[in-house]
DNA sequence: TCAGTAATGTTATTACATAACGATCATGAC
DNA sequence: GTCATGATCGTTATGTAATAACATTACTGA
């Protein structure tokens, strides 16, 4: 099911994805950390992040152009059925991710209000962590 | 409260946006629809977007980098406290919006239980319409 | 061995968005 | 009126995000 193994580079860019631990990195600042490692081109670090998305280890966060590693607590990214929610921090740029049950029923329910059918949803919370409220 | 008159430009935009009905229009479709009123670089439609983004006007869908004139049923754009929806058909593009207080009054109890303080959040919905899936 | 496929590399290009600066136009205080 | 102020508008250049197109290498199995 895992679709072939996972390469090089997708192990590289996962690491430094991991590494930034609940900050969020763009693709060219993968880039550009992943340099002494060899990688030189925008298509690279790309490919490998669609690859991880497919598996479910990063997510994208539309909103800022970014991605996160999956701080997943089930396994290896079933994430089929709930909603991903992510907590965003404009102050300090941190990110908490959730995969809410509840909000994942929500969207079952409206969609089927309106005959649509959903494949993925994701919410994307704007505001301010306890921390930098606390400042 | 509303800031300050709205612009040439703005209207133009605006218009542009509710023309499109239901289609989400990207920054440089809007340029070139534009173009024959007069409008010549991207910087005008980006300011436009952003007025009428402040005025709740219009609504940035993140996941597809495009804009779409808001279709909300209470006024003129009062979102606080609810947050938005967008079921987004990846078959034929057209975007339905909600704004939907049992979404919202999640996103609060998910935000209270990590002492998060929420500012703006959406959802986006991707998946099929039925229209698509009747085929 | 060699065919097939997955992964990788490289250059160029497209798409999305903003910085920086200057010109224009309305409005109200005097 | 006129002149200062601030909002709007215009243009060039640039920065940032993502993909197209094509060539190459490497793993795998009949």
């Amino acid at each position: 099911m895992a679709k072939t193994k996972i390469g090089r580079n997708e192990n590289l860019v996962l690491e430094a994805l991991r590494d930034a631990s609940g900050a969020p990195r763009t693709a060219y600042q993968l880039l550009e950390t992943l340099r002494p490692e060899g990688l030189k081109a925008p298509l690279q670090v790309y490919r490998a992040l669609k690859s991880l998305s497919e598996r479910h280890l990063v997510h994208r966060l539309e909103s800022l152009n970014a991605y996160l590693a999956c701080s997943c607590t089930h396994g290896e990214g079933e994430e089929d059925g709930h909603a991903l929610v992510f907590a965003i921090c404009d102050g300090c740029g941190t990110v908490r991710e959730f995969a809410d049950p509840a909000l994942g029923e929500r969207v079952k329910a409206l969609a089927a209000e309106t005959a649509f059918t959903p494949r993925f949803a994701a919410t994307e919370i704007h505001g301010t962590c306890a921390d930098c409220r606390a400042g």
